[in-house]
DNA sequence: TTTATACAATACCTTTTGGTATCATGTCAA
DNA sequence: TTGACATGATACCAAAAGGTATTGTATAAA
């Protein structure tokens, strides 16, 4: 599928700060460069690589291309995450009927996750 | 924080894999080594950057070492995520009393996140 | 029709990354 | 103690990544 390059787009800092900028409004390849100090084709770059992962739409107006946050990249992630929950929902209830592997497991960190 | 270091793991499809593994049950480098057809350093790389991401943990048993799921370095990422929910509620809040923007919005990947 | 603007594409450079090969260290067992 | 085993650490290599500079193309405006 896809979801390759979706965790390749969000393993760079730039590109999420680019998210997070798309968030509050969508913008011009333009726009996104007077927010960083980078060369306006290192943005473009990073726009290419955020629209193969699915985390942002383009929308060509004229001479201008729009930039648009996308869900569907971060919905693969969040679902690809998701899979390891039941996991640890297995783990939780072996806590409930099996006290002796208290010891073993870490309660905090299972905990932060529900 | 550590998101860099987790979004960087979960970049490397050797790394989602290996997680997968650890998810049925913790192992040593050479039980994970085993799963794969690179050889035990590389392992051991891929455990290391892992580890950085908090997303294993890892426990010396007399010559061995356990490598274990960690939840940390997941709901780090799925917290990241969540941020983004807010503007996509605001986003399905405005098509309900604008439907002018209805063309404009993509549906369908709105749903998909609800 | 010019001219300025917004972007596309490519060549090139440096650093990081994923991998192997090799050698050193600590621990279990006979 | 000695040998086998599980791992740690380092040097090295090719490919990918992030960046700049430069050149080309399409569109808006004078």
């Amino acid at each position: 599928m896809h979801i390759q390059e979706t965790f390749r787009a969000l393993a760079d800092p730039t590109r999420r700060e680019i998210l997070m900028h798309l968030s509050r409004q969508e913008m011009t390849i333009g726009e996104v460069t007077e927010r960083f100090e980078i060369t306006r084709a290192a943005v473009k770059k990073h726009l290419n690589i955020l629209e193969e992962g699915q985390l942002i739409s383009v929308h060509v107006q004229g001479r201008e291309r729009i930039n648009r946050l996308e869900a569907q990249g971060l919905s693969a992630v969040s679902d690809w995450i998701g899979y390891f929950d039941q996991f640890w929902d297995q783990r939780l209830g072996a806590l409930k009927t099996a006290v002796e592997d208290a010891e073993k497991t870490k309660r905090k960190s299972i905990k932060g996750r529900i």
